[in-house]
RNA sequence: GGAGAGGUGGCCGAGUGGUCUAAGGCGCACGCCUGGAAAGUGUGUAUGCUCCAAAAGGGUAUCGAGGGUUCGAAUCCCUCUCUCUCCGCCA
């Protein structure tokens, strides 16, 4: 959520910069100053209002211990008035304010100046590219087929048991998945961040918080007897740690990891981008987070890049880097990263892990502030990043790395497994 | 799932209708004391919204959350939520 001082200071600028994501402002903007200033109007004649009656209510109080009950009735009266008044004046403020957040919720976070305009995935800037393509053999065949010929991931088992998008890990796969998980998490605590288990289900204020709720409830599973969501990735509840929290600047940065496993309803997609690993409901990843001073968020988005690229060059996959652009970034982003690897089989660019600097945008929603020095409460800044999403990751390794042998698994990764080659 | 007890400031804890503007303690910060420290001692120590050009300061709200009763609620009533104890079930 964008900060209102900003709004009401330069709504002009606000206008401008959101037009980068392609979102027209203007109107919404003018209708969240006309109801700030109805709010702040009526809060101040109800804030008259409470105070005269929290006056005479302490005078009553006086007069009776006084035995004076006459006196108490005339007052009596005054106050009930006041009550009424206060009344509609409680209700005309709180209905400004709801209408205020609710048109507040809907802009989405501004991007950074380095971040150009453009519409779709096509206007995305590649900002790095790495690692050789592979040239395959001419039988060389997509993953799914790989699976299929190794059983090491079994989609129509999980058909069976489940539904589409829930695919089944064996053997060897099974391995697999724990080996990249663990190579992830020891990585990131090399590099400095926590580990954390968080639960997989969260609570509505949670998905306020890192803001999936209101907009994208479809996107989730939902249970509805306990009110519940199931996370769709490790930043809603690892973020949401510190909702309503003030934290002293010595505390910062935080850096924390978890691995969880995500779910996602992906209502709406079809087709062979979902084919086989390319788009699952439940998958693994293991996902980053900071929390940042506001003057360091931007070398820590450059920090988190890096160690995404360390991970894809110890695993030798062919990589490039896009910086969105304003019209593909996500609603809540200031600056966001997409680190995709090539899939040599399916000859396209997955995409396997996306680092975004939220600047205050989350910060404000969930009330993350720290104490600055001189005693000062500020809003902190919220980074997330995947380093890894786990089933892109095996796709394009197990077609990139197909031999006539079997699969070859990348040489950092071999402690992890316990074997060199799928077979 | 059943029964009971609870939720008060950073923490502990008092407070059962009227200066609660929340006692007291611990912690923390700053000062005094000291050669330095400890001890001692003094002062301060929440957050939101709002008024003010800003600072200083003021108003108002907040005692798990939301409603209600009352001139007045931390305190009484209702709903929800979380924690603890016992029972049941159970990895």
């Amino acid at each position: 959520m964008l900060e209102l001082n900003l709004i009401r200071e330069n709504p002009e600028f606000v206008k401008e910069r959101l037009g980068i994501k392609n979102f027209e402002a203007g109107i919404i903007l003018q209708h969240i100053l006309e109801l700030d200033k109805i709010r702040r109007d009526t809060k101040n004649k109800l804030d008259q209002c409470l105070a005269e009656s929290k006056n005479i209510s302490k005078e009553i109080g006086a007069l009776l211990q006084a035995g004076k009950t006459l006196d108490v009735n005339v007052l009596k009266e005054r106050t009930a008035e006041l009550k009424v008044l206060t009344k509609t004046l409680d209700d005309a403020m709180r209905q400004a304010e709801t209408q205020q957040n609710q048109l507040l919720i809907q802009l989405p976070n501004f991007p950074h100046p380095s971040v150009k305009p453009g519409k779709t995935a096509e206007d995305n800037e590649i900002v790095q590219s790495e690692g050789v393509i592979p040239v395959l053999a001419e039988n060389a065949v997509p993953h799914w087929e790989l699976c299929q010929r190794y059983n090491i991931i079994d989609f129509e088992l999980g058909n069976k048991i489940t539904g589409s998008g829930f695919p089944v890990y064996r053997g060897q796969g099974a391995r697999l998945q724990r080996a990249l998980i663990n190579f992830f998490l020891d990585e990131g605590i090399k590099a400095g961040y926590l580990e954390y288990q968080p639960p997989l289900l969260v609570n509505e204020a949670s998905g306020y918080g890192t803001g999936q709720l209101p907009d994208k409830d479809g996107q989730m599973y939902y249970i509805n007897e306990d009110n519940l969501y199931l996370i769709p990735t490790a930043e809603v509840p690892v973020t949401n740690f510190y909702r309503d929290v003030i934290l002293k600047e010595s505390d910062l940065p935080i850096k924390n990891i978890a691995y969880s496993s995500c779910f996602r309803r992906e209502a709406g997609s079809y087709g062979k981008d979902v084919r086989g690993l390319n788009r699952l409901h439940q998958f693994d990843k293991v996902e980053i987070v900071q929390i940042q001073h506001p003057e360091k968020s931007w070398a820590a988005l450059e920090e988190m890049r890096e160690h995404v690229v360390d991970l894809l060059q110890k695993l030798e996959l062919p990589f490039r880097i896009l910086r969105l652009c304003g019209g593909d970034m996500s609603f809540a982003s200031a600056m966001t990263y997409d680190m995709e690897v090539y899939s040599a089989a399916q000859q396209r660019w997955l995409e396997v892990s996306s680092v975004s600097n939220f600047e205050t945008f989350q910060s404000n929603r969930m009330k993350l502030r720290y104490k600055d020095t001189t005693g000062k409460i500020r809003l902190l800044h919220t980074l997330n990043g995947s380093a890894l999403a786990l089933p892109r990751i095996v796709a394009a390794m197990l077609e990139n790395n197909q031999t006539e042998k079997g699969i070859l698994i990348p040489a950092v990764l071999q402690p992890y497994t316990g074997f060199e080659l799928i077979s």
